[in-house]
DNA sequence: CTCGGTGCAAAATGTTTGCAAGTAC
DNA sequence: GTACTTGCAAACATTTTGCACCGAG
């Protein structure tokens, strides 16, 4: 995602983020955002944490993992697979979309023709097969807006 | 999702699906699909479970979780939030969307400027703030497929 | 009868909480 | 110096695994 050279500018943008948002710039902070804004995956806090401790070996896990919640809270990075909650099933098989309330988790399910027609992008046109796609909007619904 | 008269229905289509995949019926299995069936919500393994103990007492929630785990690798329903690995982080806080292996599990970023501006279904315009749109497609990537 | 399925218990995994000691501001 | 952070450890929640017994086909 970065080269080197492009480091300090995001350094520069995380110290305006953490006074925008009261947080402390730690050393271990700055470590944890140097490595996550290096990567080009998704990983896991674990994934993260076994990289950050070849350069600190003193850091621990629990910091990582709460520091990485605390940026995705305020908007540095994003989480991608489950949002603290169990695992949950939907027993609705036919295609259809979701509206995921980031307040209470509540997730609606709604049909929309033209999002069921949505092409695909050309680079996965060749060697992948795709078996299905969703839309997922993520907002504040109607019950606690 | 359905009514009473739609579940005889419902359980033919039930014990279609377990011959296809040389799947049992039994009680426990059949008690799990009904109260599945019935369900407009998306449910986590323990609230199915407790649902169920009402009729089917003797039932234990390792068959329950279980099954539905059963029921989601034949497609009778779809898992929700996470896909069995932990919390996974996104680094790019840009608009952006997935694609997700369902063999490996890898997750490919894409961009795709028709996808960021897809239209909001009429029923999310009022009373509900709509943060961000993505969309997932998920199958086979080319390492796997 | 046979093999898949169930129930129970234990283990593994991942996440959260409480608190004393450390450090940025 | 004060308040926010950290690191450690214990608690929690959830999912997975092993195995003896049971029951559908």
């Amino acid at each position: 995602m970065l080269w080197d050279k492009e480091i300090d500018m995001e350094m520069d943008f995380f110290r305006a983020k953490c006074k925008e948002n009261n947080l402390r710039m730690t050393t271990q902070r700055m470590a944890i955002y140097e490595e996550v804004a290096r990567s080009k995956d998704h990983p896991n806090a674990d994934t993260i944490f076994k990289k950050i401790q070849r350069k600190h070996p003193t850091i621990s896990f629990d910091t990582v993992n709460r520091t990485l919640q605390t940026f995705a809270e305020i908007g540095i990075l994003n989480v991608v697979e489950g949002h603290g909650d169990p695992k949950r099933f939907d027993p609705n098989a036919d295609t259809h979309h979701h509206f995921r309330c980031v307040r209470c988790n509540r997730i609606i399910d709604f049909y929309d023709d033209s999002y069921d027609r949505l092409k695909l992008p050309k680079q996965f046109k060749k060697g992948f097969i795709v078996l299905g796609k969703k839309v997922v909007l993520e907002g504040i619904c109607d019950r606690c807006g």
